[in-house]
DNA sequence: AAAATTTGGTTTATATTATAAACTTGTTTA
DNA sequence: TAAACAAGTTTATAATATAAACCAAATTTT
């Protein structure tokens, strides 16, 4: 009945990261941060999680001078967003 | 953007519970252990939790000699449970 | 009727997690 | 050139979820 949600994703800030990188090409750490009101350790962090689950992929480079990080979610990343949206609304709609 | 998510509620478990009992008057501890297939410790720890919070209420007492508890929302508990439905939807509509 | 098992839980311990604080490296500005 | 800022990373802490161990009473088995 009450299907098991994706540890992964059950977090606020990393499902908030995976929500934007559902909708768009890619975004960087600066874009992530100002859009989700996270700390950049809590950030580098949960990145660093997906990262590790493949659900997205980082790549580091420059913009001018400075460092910049780009994310992307991966086709697993995509799978397992939808997977957990799916899963969710059967705990949401029980009460209905 | 992405709204705070309720703690108490964003939690495998307490989602659950919260959820069965959003939809019925109310319901013991078995058919809630049953539902949700936790264990009795975590069933147990979640119920106090949510009770704490104001979200339900706890009542004792005996179903022929057998002791039982039957735990029921509160509005408080609803509301709560509304918002955060409300709240999770800015984070899986994002992504479209 | 004793012993073993089941019911209906609670308490306590552990392992994981999320999160922020502190730090690093380099750049820009005063 | 010193101070402030940018973009992160690493480390420490505090909270959390979860299960394991436990308990008391009732029921079933031998």
């Amino acid at each position: 009945m009450f299907p098991k949600l994706d540890p992964l994703l059950h977090s606020e800030l990393r499902l908030a990261v995976m929500s934007i990188l559902a909708g768009v090409d890619e975004a960087d750490f600066t874009y992530l941060k100002k859009q989700t009101g996270a700390t950049s350790g809590n950030l580098s962090v949960q990145i660093d999680k997906l990262t590790a689950a493949g659900y997205i992929t980082v790549e580091k480079g420059f913009k001018g001078k400075m460092p910049r990080t780009t994310c992307k979610i991966t086709p697993a990343g995509q799978e397992a967003f939808s997977k957990y949206v799916e899963a969710l609304k059967e705990y949401l709609s029980a009460g209905k």
